[in-house]
DNA sequence: GTCTATATGATGATAGAC
DNA sequence: GTCTATCATCATATAGAC
């Protein structure tokens, strides 16, 4: 087989950039690196950078269409999609966490919403959908959740997905601002509201 | 009386300049907007600013500076000091309401958390300080609220004031990002649980 | 005391070399 | 097909005019 599933080989210089400038997007903001940047870790002269992404606008698009790939991917594999609600809700907050080890990375959205003005209409639109999907994903949890017991609030699934959602947003930001402590306090008041 | 304080005096260019920055930051975010932009509006050159502020840097930490003024200046006034905690609480909902109607803004600590690290490190200081004190004064509320029977909720009366406020945080910049609703249905949730 | 002309450097992007 | 030399523009900031 030419292209086995199995085996990570090396990336080549395009995915290279795209994992480089998601980093620094999301450690930085997108209006806070440039090519050069890019161009300075990647040994190479900044236009490089525009034979794979003609412009800026291209590179931050490629960035969110990708993560709104995984997210699918995420959310459909067996080991989460098989799972019951509540380990599901517990490998989301996993997602979470696991950008505190990541130089306490944002998440995507909050990463994009405070400058959303000043993104390209493409970026605009690809986060629109990534965040109503992952909402719309959350709210089906919490409503076989509620049913089967697991999972206990108020109000409906949607709004309950929507309230948990921003909050998990917000508790990277403060991770950000202060130290993972206040990420923590406040996750364990999401679960302990959630699961009590 | 040589200085009024009940009669409003047209704001002087230094003031007038800093409302306007101020506007712009939570409206495009810090690395997104220019001297400028600012200039073209007061009908200068972009270099009269500096004579204000001289660096961008003076002027962001100037603006943090004024936010985390007027947090203590409001919550020491007697309409809110004096209020019972339920009414505090709405109080604060409202200062975040508000901001839905001027062109969506997001809050202080939400323009600036994604950016952080690119800030002058006077703003990052200040920023720190204004989302501790916003934290505590609502840990003391939440913590006297329970106490009187008039708000509930479990944990720390401090874990759930920093849950409220990056949801907050969070939900003017969902706000942004698609409309006014999600930020609705979340602060109707938030109450909801609080208030039930 | 207030603002303008000007400098210096970074930015995103083009045209063309290898 | 991949990258470099170069450009036009915009950024912040200084020195000095009024």
């Amino acid at each position: 087989m030419s292209t086995p599933s199995a085996i990570k080989l090396p990336p080549d210089t395009r995915t290279r950039i795209l994992d480089l400038a998601e980093g620094l997007l999301l450690e930085r903001g997108f209006n806070a690196f440039s090519y050069q940047h890019l161009a300075k870790e990647l040994g190479v002269k900044p236009a490089a950078i525009h034979y794979h992404y003609p412009s800026k606008d291209d590179l931050g698009t490629a960035i969110v269409a990708r993560q709104l790939r995984r997210l699918r991917k995420w959310r459909d594999l067996p080991r989460v999609a098989d799972l019951p609600p509540k380990e599901q809700f517990d490998a989301l907050l996993a997602v979470y966490e696991n950008h505190l080890g990541h130089d306490r990375r944002v998440c995507l959205f909050g990463a994009l919403a405070a400058d959303f003005r000043t993104l390209p209409a493409p970026m605009q639109a690809e986060l629109r959908t990534f965040n109503r999907e992952l909402t719309e994903w959350l709210a089906q949890v919490l409503a076989v959740g509620r049913a089967t017991g697991a999972l206990r609030y108020v109000g409906s699934p949607a709004a309950k997905a929507a309230q948990v959602l921003t909050t998990l947003s917000g508790a990277l930001q403060v991770a950000r601002v202060h130290d993972e402590t206040p990420f923590q306090v406040v996750v364990g008041q999401l679960r302990l509201e959630l699961l009590s």
